[in-house]
DNA sequence: GTTAATGCAAAGCATTTGCACACGT
DNA sequence: ACGTGTGCAAATGCTTTGCATTAAC
């Protein structure tokens, strides 16, 4: 992201333009292998002395609300276990956090067909799809 | 998972046929909305007196160890960020927990058609994909 | 000048570990 | 009897929060 195009962003979303933000957008978009907050840090430690591992939290998580950033991996930081070891998918609601099971035979045979794949020895894999389950959109809606 | 399916995978495995693991594998295959360890001990506590957290999360860890329970959305504990929003799927090495990017354009249209989605709103949804690495890979072959 | 952002230290949860006792084999 | 499994309590690790200071607007 260019720093025109990140000041703009920020602008719109009524944020402060720091050195902080700055820096650790810059740190997340120089590597691709999805970085944990201590990752990030140890990243921008030398060239911001003083800098704080709770910033880096705040920063991020900031990131996350205005769309720039993705959090992967820890919706709610707690493990979910699941007796159902077949093949199956996932519908998480972004709002309440409930997981559903979706069984769909269509979507039992992907192939990623990509170069990068070569290296990787995939044996399974797990769709999650986002969105908002029945219950929080009438939640949501208007009340006439 | 009936009561016999049950003890022979126990025996297979050199495990103990404990009142615990029964009453805690019943109780999660009892629901299908991927309950975390709070939950499953909420649900079992009644009808199993004096049973403790910490075997509720060793037990949920062993069925993982020996396949007959899967374990979703916390790989690590660990929250991971990605500052690329654009859809692309997930490599996810089941040894040593790196992440890396898939962009695979025939991937990206995918339409699930179950019945269950009618009431459920979809925005995004991203495949990951579990294997293992190239280094890993090269790590665990036999050395001659 | 006002309001929002940061840094620090302490608190909060989820999870793990050490050890003694109890249970399954 | 033997070795594994469990319960308890303490420890660990990631993350969040309260509050005073600092910086952006």
């Amino acid at each position: 992201m260019k720093r025109n195009e990140f000041e703009d962003v920020c602008r719109k979303n009524g944020l402060a333009l720091t050195i902080q933000r700055r820096t650790i957008l810059d740190a997340l978009a120089a590597r691709t292998d999805h970085p944990t907050v201590d990752q990030v840090y140890e990243d921008i430690k030398e060239n911001l002395k003083g800098v704080s591992r709770t910033t880096v939290y705040r920063v991020l998580e900031t990131f996350v609300s205005i769309g720039i950033v993705r959090k992967i991996s820890n919706p709610e930081s707690k493990a979910r276990f699941d007796a159902d070891t077949k093949r199956h998918h996932h519908l998480t609601c972004m709002h309440c956090g409930k997981v559903l099971d979706l069984h769909d035979s269509t979507l039992d045979n992907l192939a990623p067909n990509s170069g990068a794949l070569r290296e990787f020895e995939i044996f399974d894999y797990s769709i999650t799809f986002n969105g908002r389950c029945a219950s929080c959109r009438d939640d949501e809606a208007p009340k006439i």
